[in-house]
DNA sequence: CCGCGAACATACCGACCGGTCGGTATGTCG
DNA sequence: CGACATACCGACCGGTCGGTATGTTCGCGG
């Protein structure tokens, strides 16, 4: 076995290339940025990545993928309740990047897709394939709120799940270009209204 | 004088940029590319524009601003009824860009907000200043909707305007990475059935 | 008819980019 | 201990970029 874990250079590689598309985006990115970062160099990176591309790609699957369970699905993943649990979502992240500072730089998700989807093959299927993934957790939740009756039995699931992921975008969109937290959050809450309106009148 | 007028030349690389810049991006939009399309050269280039920053604020100014106006605020400048015509508005460009295939390309508007905000002051004020006036074009329409009868009352026009404008930049985001216009008509309908929730019961 | 500046064109520059390549250090294995 | 593999290093390459310096054309006031 090498004196250091082969994993450890791998990913502070993954994770200095996540921050450094993240700020920048991909194209503008600089792989020497990057393995600057990691604290490696060229022939490290060329070593474990056939190249940029490959990189990229590396980072949507192994850093932001995981990224999106956390944030986004697990906490839905067995509520009958989702409502709420969507809500406190949205209000957690908005507020926890604007603590951060991170929200200046949008979703690191939404920034690959708006660049590379219309660029990179590659990159398009994997992000598309998250954003379903994605917008069918929030339907599944909608749905068994349905069936528990925390949710209108006349609510169209899918569209209010494609509203609501589609929502996520633009809200951090919005606070990206305005880089005022106050209307970011104002969004948030505009959807958390969107939201109130899916529950039975009965719990209203 | 030169074969072509001196404002064409002008106008011609300006709307060059505008398309190099929606296909590839400020930063990755080469200016040779530009120059080429407009049939023009660095040296006109360079005469006409201080350098490609300024050419990019030039193309916010001249080109986007004017776009979204004829698309988005004019549609709704006048009406007392805003739901139909802000849901006519919707179907009418979605169809339009799903025709033409502009829309892999997703929203000139939002392309540039989302890249050069973090990067670009000049680019940010620009765009959020123009952003601030379509919310603010949303959120009047719906007020004179009020006063009109055709807007419930207790609706909070600033939060609608605010989900309304940042659901355009998530409809047009999710065309660009799903590149299935279905998805894009069906993202489109979800926020046509909000805002028919806007409209007073008696109306519905 | 002349000069003069605006409106271009052409040739070129240095910087930086992604990617390559020869080499090395540190293992493992028979 | 020799043969080989993995992990990593860093100088270097071709190419493209935004930008510039200089030359040329041409309408137009005098």
């Amino acid at each position: 076995m090498p004196a250091t874990a082969p994993t450890t250079t791998r990913d502070a590689l993954l994770h200095a290339a996540f921050a450094e598309f993240f700020r920048h985006g991909f194209q503008a990115g600089s792989l020497s940025a990057v393995v600057g970062a990691a604290g490696a160099t060229k022939g490290a990176l060329f070593h474990h990545f056939a190249g940029k591309q490959a990189l990229g790609h590396a980072v949507v699957d192994e850093v932001v993928a995981p990224l999106l369970a956390t944030r986004w699905l697990d906490p839905i993943a067995d509520t009958d309740d989702p409502v709420p649990a969507l809500q406190a979502s949205f209000r957690r992240w908005i507020a926890e990047d604007a603590g951060s500072g991170h929200w200046v730089h949008g979703c690191p998700m939404n920034n690959l897709a708006q660049e590379m989807s219309p660029l990179d093959e590659g990159f398009r299927t994997r992000l598309d394939a998250l954003y379903a993934r994605w917008r069918a957790a929030v339907a599944d939740a909608l749905a068994r709120g349905q069936r528990a009756g925390s949710v209108r039995a006349d609510a169209d699931v899918r569209a209010a799940a494609t509203l609501v992921v589609l929502a996520q975008q633009g809200i951090w969109g919005t606070g990206k270009y305005s880089q005022d937290p106050t209307l970011m959050s104002q969004a948030g809450e505009a959807l958390c209204a969107y939201l109130d309106a899916l529950r039975p009148t009965t719990a209203r």
